[in-house]
DNA sequence: TATTGTTATACTCTATAACTATA
DNA sequence: TATAGTTATAGAGTATAACAATA
C-alpha cells in the first residue's frame, strides 16, 4: 500500500505514463531532424543496421530490430526507389535479397546520423552530460534483464 | 560531432530503440497485471484520475491524461458497462456528464493499483531503489522542459 | 455562436494468411 | 518439406468531421 506509487494519485507520475510522453517527445524531435534528408525513423534504424552489417537479407535487417518481414518488405521499397539502398537477389540463396547502401545512400546516412544524434542532444538537454549518461545505461539495463551469461554470442 | 552515438553501428543503443522498448516491455508487465481485473492500461489511467479529482466531466478527464474527446467515449461506455464508474448529466450543465466511481468501481481500483504498482516492480527489478528513484526523477524532468517558474523543487 | 458528447469515417501502424519461387 | 519475399487483408489505435443537445 505505501508503496502504491502515483502517491498523491497523480496518473502522470506512473512510469508508464512517462516512458511514453518521454517517447513521443523524442519521436517529435528526431521525425523533425530527419524530414529534411528525405527519411523516417524506421528507415533510419534499417539503415544504421545496415551500415554495420552490410550486406544483410531483408528478413536478417528486420529481426535484428524487431520490425517484421512484410513491414520490411515496404521500407525497402521506399529506401531503394530513393536509391539509397540497393536490392539484389543472393547469388548463394536466390530467395534471399542482398541489401547494400548505394553510394549516395551511405551519405544520407551520414547526415542522417548527424541529424538524429543531434534530435537526441535536444531531447537530453535537461540533463547533465552524467545524467544523460546515466540514463542510457540505466535504460540498457532495463532492456537487458539477463546479464547472467553476457558477452556477444 | 564525435558525439553521435551509436557509435559501433549498434541501432540497438540509440535512445529511441531503448525507450520504446523499454516501454514495450513495462507495458506488457502492466497489461498482464491488470487483466485479471478485467480493465486495461487505458481504463487504469482514466480511474487514476479520476479518483484523484472526482466527479469530472468527459473530457476534462480526457484533458488531463491526452485522451480526445472521442476516445474517451468508448473508454467511459466500457467503465459503466463494468459498472465501475457511472455517467450522470452535470446538473450545473447538462451538456456535460459527470463521471464517478462507484463503491466496486474503488475497490477495483485500489486492487488494480496494487496490480499495477507490482509491475513497475518487476520491470524495475534490474535496478536498485536508488537507480529506480534517480530513473523516474530523470523521465520527470524530461517530461517538463520548463523548469522555470513556480512548483515545489 | 460556442461547447459537450456522440457517431461515422479515415488514416496509420502492424500483424496474419496465403501465395511464389527457390532450397 | 521448409524458407525468403511478396501481396492482400484485417486488426488495433487514434484522429477528423459533422451532428444533436445545451449553453
Amino acid at each position: 500500500m505505501s508503496n502504491v506509487r502515483p502517491s498523491s494519485g497523480d496518473a502522470t507520475d506512473a512510469l508508464g505514463y512517462l516512458l511514453k510522453h518521454a517517447l513521443r517527445s523524442l519521436i517529435a524531435q528526431a521525425d523533425a531532424a530527419l524530414e529534411p534528408l528525405g527519411i523516417d525513423r524506421k528507415e533510419f534504424g534499417v539503415l544504421t543496421v545496415l551500415a554495420a552489417h552490410e550486406p544483410l537479407s531483408q528478413q536478417a535487417l528486420g529481426s535484428l530490430i524487431g520490425i517484421d518481414p512484410t513491414t520490411m518488405v515496404a521500407v525497402i521499397d521506399a529506401l531503394e526507389a530513393k536509391r539509397i539502398v540497393t536490392r539484389t537477389p543472393d547469388p548463394a540463396d536466390r530467395r534471399r535479397n542482398a541489401i547494400a547502401l548505394t553510394e549516395s545512400g551511405r551519405g544520407t546516412f551520414r547526415d542522417a546520423g548527424s541529424a538524429y544524434a543531434e534530435a537526441e542532444r535536444e531531447f537530453l538537454a535537461p540533463l547533465s552530460d552524467a545524467e544523460s549518461e546515466r540514463f542510457r545505461r540505466t535504460l540498457r539495463a532495463l532492456n537487458r534483464p539477463e546479464p547472467s551469461a553476457a558477452g556477444p554470442s
